[in-house]
DNA sequence: CTACATTCTACAGTAACTGTAGAAGCAAGC
DNA sequence: GCTTGCTTCTACAGTTACTGTAGAATGTAG
């Protein structure tokens, strides 16, 4: 099950939706690992990598820097031990997450309400800017 | 009343936490208006300016581009009659910010779920990196 | 075996700031 | 009036996180 899964560094990409570029970028900071190499010199990559590259781009999605990404999962692939730790960069990024749902749900219920303005009736007045 | 609330470029830095030579870039790049000068050349900003920049600074910590924001500051200065555009606008916005609270919140309960693992009991596993 | 796509390295460019240098302005205390 | 110290000025270099491009090599389909 699950042979023969490997995947070029476009394959990555396409599974993942990341630019190919952005993958060698990640690997020369030190973001992923090396890949593995063919005989010719390309990057082969294999599930745990898609893994690891599609939590990244999550976070990063989400605002997370790539430091706060790599202190976590550096911590993930240390010694295994220091649980404290993890929970702790976790709790910070919970707190971070939890102001910025905030934020975004305010701002969403300004949109939603522009929307509205705009969408009932004979065109009143608009006055969109100043509401936010 | 509100008489006399003219603010230098680091008044208005502090109230609206930017940074000054954030302030004087968003003025650059023509996010903000040229501000009004002292006769010997300083910038001086009032309410309004306080206001624009606070909304320029809530969007963009929400992850809106500058671009974006032009798209709506534009629209809300202009002409002033194009309420289907900013209307739009608007609900392409609505439609990105949905997305990013779905994302947001899905990380919010991994990151919840790490906290509770990492709390409970004498370090049970702690598999966590993999779990997201 | 030719044509076209993908990959390689290396480096330049972009977005949105952030920091620094050197000069000038302003406000307070002596 | 003058020095001390903070703020502001312009201009430009540095940072983060990519993104794009050039030129060569490699892989693959007809």
């Amino acid at each position: 099950m699950a042979r023969d899964t490997r995947l070029p560094i476009g394959g990555l990409a396409k599974r993942t939706g990341t630019k190919v570029n952005t993958i060698r970028f990640y690997e020369d900071i030190g973001l992923l690992p090396c890949a593995a190499r063919t005989a010719s010199g390309r990057r082969t990559y294999g599930d745990e990598d898609v893994g690891r590259l599609a939590f990244i781009r999550n976070a990063r999605g989400l605002g997370f820097s790539i430091d706060e990404i790599r202190s976590l999962t550096a911590l993930a692939l240390g010694p295994g031990q220091d649980c404290a730790e993890i929970r702790a960069v976790a709790a910070r990024h919970l707190l971070d997450v939890d102001e910025k749902l905030e934020r975004m749900a305010r701002l969403r219920a300004e949109l939603a309400r522009i929307v509205q303005l705009c969408d009932g009736g004979p065109v009143p007045a608009c006055r969109v800017i100043e509401a936010i």
